[in-house]
DNA sequence: ACCTGAACACCGTTCAAGT
DNA sequence: ACCTGAACACCGTTCAAGT
C-alpha cells in the first residue's frame, strides 16, 4: 500500500540499484501489464490504475507501455475481461440439471466480479470480450437444451445477464461505499415518513446479498422457464 | 471545440446584455451547476465533464463551484439523481393494474437513462438519491399491495431493480460504442466456431432492445407474481 | 456570504530519439 | 523490435486573498 512514494527517489533508486540488483525486471508483456493493472486495481480501486504508476510498478518507463498498448482504454478492456474466465465443470455438466449449470455459472459471474469489485463498475463502457461471449455461449447453449424456444432465447438470455450485471453492480457498489449506505440510511431514517414501506420492509437494512441474489434468480428462472 | 465554447459564451453574454452590468452571469446556485453539468454530460459524456469546463460554461472562475459543492463527486451525484426524477400518474393510478404500474414506472425509469447514458455508467459508483428512493418506495407499495408476501418483497424489489439496472447499463455501453459492437461482431465471426449458440441465435443482432425488455421483463413478473 | 487567481501535484499521450 | 525522457495540454483541489 504504502510501497512507492516519491517518484523521483524509487527512479533514483532503481538506476543505481548495484548491490541488490539481482532482481531485474523481466520484459515487457501483454500478460504482465495485464496481470500488475488486475493488482492495482484491486489495492486501490478504479482512480489507482494510472498509466504512470503501472508502468512504476512494473519498473519500466511510463511510455513502455504504449508499445504493448494502444491507450490505458485497452488495459482496461483487458483487465475486465482476464477476471472474468470460467471453467466449465468438465463432465459433472452431464449429471447436472440445466437449473444448476445455470444458476451455478451466474453465481460464479457474480462472485467473480465482487472479488474485484472495480470490474462491476468498468462494464458500463467495456464492450464484450471473448470470456463474457463463452459464458453468453455456455447459457445460450444450456438454456437451448433446456427446452427454451428459438422465439425465447434471446429474451431469456438477456433477463439473466441483466439480472447479473444489475445485481452484480449494486452490490459492489454498496461494497464501496459503506459511508455512502450509512448516509443514505440515515437520510431515510431522517425522512422515514416519505418512505413508509421501505422503511417497514427494512429494504436497505436487508443484507443477505447472496440470499437474495439466489432467490431472485430462482424467480426470474421460473419465469424463464418453458412451459409444458 | 473552442468554437463551440465561444458560442456558448456569446449567446449568454447576448441574453444577459440587457441586463445593466456588462459582465456578470447570474449568481451560482446549485440548480445551475446541475443543470449545466448535466448538458455538458449530454453532450460530451463522461470525460466531458471537468470542474473547469464547468465553470468556464457558468461563466465563473473554477474555484468558485467549491464554495456550492464540496468536489467533483458530488456534481456527478447531484446530476444522476437530477434526472431520475418520476412524476407519478395522479389518479390514473387507481385504475390501473399492479403489473401495468409497475412495467410503467420501470420503462420510464429506463427509458429516462437512456435519455441521459452517462447516468448509467454514473451509477455503479453512486449512492441513493432521494428520486430513486421515491421510485423504490413505489415500487414497493404497488408489490406490497398487489399480494407479495412481506418475505418476498424485498428480493423482488431487487430482482425489478437489478434487471433495470443491467438492461439499462448494457444498453448505453452499445449505444456509446457502435463501434466495439461491430469489433464484436467481427471477432464473433471470426471465431464463430467458438460460440455456435450465438451464432445461431443471433443474439448479438438483434436490436430489438426495447421489446427484449419489455419481454424479459415479463418473464421475471411471471416469476414473482404472488401464488394464489 | 460569495468568488478569485496562482500554485501544487498530478494526469494521458505525442514525439523524436535511443538500443 | 523494444524502450526512453522531455514536453504538451490538460486535470482536481488547497490556499490565501479579495469583495
Amino acid at each position: 500500500m504504502a510501497g512507492k512514494r516519491s517518484g523521483a527517489q524509487s527512479k533514483r533508486s532503481q538506476r543505481t540499484r548495484s548491490a541488490e540488483q539481482p532482481r531485474h525486471d523481466p520484459a515487457l508483456s501483454l500478460e504482465r501489464i495485464v496481470a500488475t493493472a488486475v493488482e492495482l486495481l484491486d489495492a486501490h480501486g478504479i482512480d489507482g490504475l494510472t498509466m504512470r504508476r503501472l508502468a512504476d510498478h512494473l519498473g519500466s518507463g511510463a511510455m513502455s507501455l504504449y508499445w504493448h498498448v494502444d491507450n490505458k482504454e485497452k488495459v482496461f478492456d483487458l483487465a475486465l475481461d482476464s477476471v472474468l474466465e470460467y471453467r466449465e465443470l468438465p463432465e459433472t455438466a452431464q449429471s447436472r440439471d440445466w437449473r444448476g449449470e445455470v444458476v451455478h455459472m451466474l453465481q460464479d459471474w457474480r462472485a467473480g466480479m465482487l472479488r474485484h469489485p472495480w470490474s462491476a463498475s468498468l462494464l458500463p463502457r467495456r464492450a464484450l470480450g471473448p470470456n463474457i461471449l463463452r459464458r453468453l455461449e455456455l447459457l445460450s447453449r444450456t438454456l437451448s437444451g433446456a427446452g427454451v424456444a428459438d422465439a425465447d432465447l434471446n429474451v431469456a438470455i438477456w433477463s439473466l445477464w441483466n439480472y447479473v450485471i444489475g445485481a452484480t453492480v449494486t452490490r459492489a457498489s454498496f461494497d464501496l461505499s459503506d459511508e455512502d449506505m450509512a448516509a443514505a440510511q440515515q437520510r431515510l431514517a431522517l425522512v422515514s415518513e416519505h418512505y413508509p414501506t421501505i422503511e417497514r420492509s427494512r429494504l436497505l437494512l436487508d443484507d443477505d446479498w447472496d440470499g437474495a441474489f439466489r432467490k431472485g434468480l430462482d424467480f426470474l428462472l421460473d419465469g424463464l422457464a418453458p412451459k409444458y
